[in-house]
RNA sequence: GAUCCCAUCGUCUAGUUAGGCCUAGGACAGCGGGUUUUCAUCUCGCCAACACGGGUUCAAAUCCCGUUGGGAUCACCA
């Protein structure tokens, strides 16, 4: 297929949040399918709002979820610079040409006078709102005074033809003259608007696709006006349905977290997110759990789906634990030592044997760093009622055990079943009744990892006097 | 209110473009069984949906219309 070209726009007045996160995946994905180029364009003309820190903050989450970008604010390109504040002088050029073929116009009308209208127009629940057009055919000059420029919108129907929803009609009757730069200073013109803006940098960005929230549908016919307007061809556009809390609602922090950060905070892992993301709206047949390379060649936008869903924290983790899994040791391991650095913890003796033993039963990393406290610290959670009901029982088995351990010299996972196990013979105990006492011993638990396992990773230090203290 | 979008198990979804292969498939969650030194994993099974009403057709989850329900947007925000 020919290569396309796209783009992420985020702008910088917040983190990343997850459904930025999946507008950039999708984007990203079909840039990589098609051979194309993916963008990243910072739309920072709020700049009340705009801060350099949110701009960092999200090409670093960007990062962290394997996407990376052709071109940009930190890595330029040949369509540089990919800040919209620092390209207002092509905005300017595309105004005045837009002013000078009568395209759009220039308009006085007082901001209160703006209000008032909207006030009448709501209080007479007209059915037609928006600018009136009162200063349309007024042909102000440049000196007009205070003035923001307006589109002049044409008669007739917009259509959009969407690459998931098909067409969808719009009548430019119900499209107001909207602003596309604000009034500037001593009656200049100001800061462009985000219609404008997007549009003229995807005109000379060359971009071909976008895709983005079901949000921006009904701007759409906005931006494909201005490209008329332009005369320039307008890219496909793809609109993808909304991700919604789990209750329907709209996605807030009140029902759940919603930037990608506070995910990567709770243990999750940069491919369960993109794996999940990429669920969410778009399925491909049967298949649950993706590889981001694998997306990459499965993505097309006829699986993105056309209604909304649902965002499942159960089903994130599960995705999650399956990576907990199947991600390589070294990484698991890596990403632990962030988790038990955060809580305080030097490096463990045998970091690779603990992480190895609970990555396969634990589902985000901040469970595992939970699990893990056991062999890193005395302060871990006890069971005392279960304490209470097992270990006075067992003591004659457990005086036996740590005696048998305590003679062992290779404290290897081998080499301590094989000496429980001889004991256990010897002695006619089933391993049953043995396990569990000490696994309550050396754990103030009835869970845990396997018995081995744990007084390997223990160490014949710690198991031995916690084994003695139980007896006690 | 206006414009636009959407509608399959509790959730993510397959099936809808080209109507019959669908007494609707998979996955998460839930419930029950098995495996395991415990837990987890793994495994077997169960529960569970085409929003409603009209059409069109030999045949509709699939096409059309309406209703209802949900959502998005109505800024000199993006």
């Amino acid at each position: 297929m020919t290569p396309l070209r796209l783009r992420f726009a985020p702008s910088p007045t917040g983190n990343l949040h997850i459904g930025g996160a999946r507008t950039a995946l999708f984007n990203w994905l079909l840039s990589r399918h098609s051979g194309g180029q993916f963008v990243i364009r910072v739309e920072d003309t709020d700049v009340e709002r705009s801060k350099r820190v949110f701009e960092d903050a999200i090409l670093h989450e960007l990062r962290w979820l394997g996407l990376d970008w052709d071109e940009g604010p930190d890595v330029g390109g040949p369509h540089a610079p990919y800040r919209q504040t620092e390209r207002l002088d092509r905005y300017n050029i595309v105004i005045q040409q837009l002013l000078a073929a009568g395209k759009a116009y220039r308009c006085t009308c007082a901001e209160d006078r703006l209000d008032a209208l909207r006030a009448e127009q709501e209080s007479a629940k007209a059915a037609r709102r928006g600018y009136d057009g009162r200063c349309r055919d007024l042909r102000h000059g440049p000196d007009a005074g205070p003035h923001v420029i307006r589109l002049r919108v044409p008669e007739g129907e917009t259509i959009v033809d969407d690459l998931v929803k098909g067409p969808v009609h719009f009548a430019n009757a119900d499209i107001e003259d909207f602003v596309i730069a604000r009034a500037g200073e001593g009656g200049r013109i100001g800061m462009p608007m985000y219609n404008f803006v997007v549009t003229a940098d995807d005109v000379d960005m060359g971009i071909t696709h976008v895709l983005r929230g079901d949000e921006h549908l009904i701007n759409t016919p906005k931006q494909l006006l201005i490209y008329a307007a332009m005369g320039a061809a307008p890219p496909r556009f793809g609109h993808m349905p909304l991700i919604l809390a789990l209750d329907g609602s709209k996605m807030s922090k009140r029902n759940g977290e919603t930037s990608v950060g506070a995910y990567r905070d709770l243990g999750i892992h940069p491919e369960a997110m993109v794996c999940y993301l990429a669920r969410l709206g778009w399925s491909c047949g049967d298949q649950e759990l993706f590889t981001i390379a694998e997306l990459t060649t499965l993505f097309t936008t006829q699986g993105i789906g056309s209604s909304p869903s649902k965002w499942d924290m159960e089903k994130l983790t599960w995705v999650n634990g399956q990576w907990m899994r199947s991600l390589p040791a070294d990484v698991i391991g890596t990403r632990a030592r962030g988790f038990f650095a955060a809580r305080g913890w030097a490096e463990h003796p045998r970091e690779a044997a603990l992480v190895a033993c609970l990555r396969e039963r634990t589902r985000t990393l901040v469970e595992l760093a939970d699990a893990a406290r056991v062999f890193f610290a005395d302060d871990y959670p006890k069971d005392d009622a279960v304490m209470a009901a097992t270990l006075p029982a067992a003591r004659e088995t457990l005086l036996g055990v740590t005696e048998v351990l305590d003679g062992c010299a290779d404290w290897s996972e081998a080499s301590l079943e094989a000496a429980v196990h001889g004991w256990c013979e010897a002695k006619g105990i089933k391993l049953g009744k043995v396990a569990q006492p000490v696994r309550v011993a050396l754990c103030g638990q009835k869970v845990g990892p396997g018995l081995y396992q744990t007084l390997h990773v223990l160490g014949r230090e710690v198991a031995l006097a916690r084994l003695r203290a139980a007896c006690a």
